[in-house]
DNA sequence: CGCGGCTTTGATGTTCATCAAGTAAAGTGG
DNA sequence: CCACTTTACTTGATGAACATCAAAGCCGCG
């Protein structure tokens, strides 16, 4: 199984295993593996099949389908701890979206077989882990309203902000993704998204070097964002 | 409590409490209220406080929002045995959705705490309810995604079409909605939504009067859906 | 039978995608 | 480590798609 098993510390603990005693959680640690994923590797492909439950230790991922048309479509991006490759374990056999690293990640698998088991034994875990599914499902379906919701300005605002504030709580940081990625994610051309950076820095807004973005004024970009 | 209790008809027994023994069901049985609403009415409001367990036993209903400029944004309509309203029950103290009638419709109401302890006490109806959860979270992100991809009159076509296969299994009925709320629903504005349906009219891919819509040359709506 | 809301259509303008062409950056093989 | 190749990025010009505005018709309801 694993060599080092440091659930101990794991922050999942709170969240989900939060109801399971300790005998129960070591049976668990043994049966988790910890499997490491260099930025741009796939975690897991649309159309396989499920057979363990995963979660993102450290990292970032993109959860996203390939459209009839080739396309691809980002549906969200996501840190540690929301385990979005995880939604329809319980009800599908199947993955319907496609799980990719934009950093390098580690991923913890347990055997989906032992979590069925665990949910229908201990009410307390099954709770905890339908608010969590809930919770994660909810927060795409609200992004997902909000983004439409926008014009392209208010989008490359929006999305900004979201990294900025959401994933990486800093005004100061690397874009994880293409301009590419960041089009498919808020449905968009990557030419009109580039061309809004660049107007977002001639307005002193934002700096952009390559990846590397800096907001410099959040207000202004939070009244973009809300007005768009 | 209820006046006639005929739960042993209802079809949410195969689906979310076919775990349960015929003790539990007549407990819960006995804890149910039927609540009809007429089209239009309310059914949950936005920021309500979620204090009781929803499913919609016949009609249909609308999940929407309100978008901090105003204006209503239609997530899902969806017919009996989805309970949409209760997506977020285990997650969320408060409905981040509203949820109303488009047609009359009947809505069966259980108790949230008797719901939360079952759900405790039962794994496999746990476990069944949180699948049929999952299953509705991810028909409404995939119908999110699928219209997100498409241009204003592969939308139209394929909201002909899902009313036309999945709502009422029929090439003929009426529609539940205005033309605005289509247009909230795709996310055009109401003028092209009618005039793209005058186009189909005209091209007589459809017949339409007012709300009654009969669809005569559905192969092609299919096309004009995939490659919209 | 008249009023108000929903629907319809045309005209106009804006927003955004697409195309093209050029530049920078990042791999890749010798 | 450098030349080469490829991929990502950038910007401008153009046209298509779509929203908005306005005016008129229809329909249900008091």
């Amino acid at each position: 199984m694993n060599k080092n098993c440091v659930c101990e510390n794991c922050e999942f603990r709170d969240i989900v295993f939060a109801y399971l005693d300790e005998p129960t959680i070591q049976e668990l640690c043994s049966h988790k593996e910890e499997q490491p994923f260099r930025k741009g590797e796939i975690i897991n492909h649309e159309g396989e099949k499920i057979t363990s439950f995963k979660y993102l230790k450290s990292g970032l991922v993109k959860l996203y389908r390939r459209t009839p048309s080739g396309e691809e479509q980002v549906i969200t991006i996501t840190k540690p701890f929301e385990f979005v490759s995880n939604m329809n374990i319980f009800s599908e056999d199947r993955y319907h979206y496609s799980v990719s690293a934009v950093e390098d990640s580690v991923v913890c698998t347990i055997n989906l077989d032992f979590i069925k088991a665990l949910f229908l034994k201990n009410g307390g875990f099954a709770m905890g882990l339908m608010a969590k599914i809930s919770k994660i499902n909810d927060k795409i379906i609200t992004q997902t309203l909000d983004i439409r919701q926008k014009n392209l300005v208010g989008r490359v605002a929006f999305i900004l902000l979201y990294f900025a504030k959401e994933i990486y709580s800093t005004r100061v940081f690397d874009l994880p993704v293409s301009r590419k990625e960041i089009a498919d994610y808020i449905g968009m051309s990557t030419a009109n998204v580039i061309r809004t950076l660049s107007d977002f820095k001639r307005e002193g807004i934002i700096k952009v070097v390559g990846k590397a973005i800096e907001i410099v004024n959040i207000e202004k970009l939070e009244i973009i964002s809300k007005r768009g």
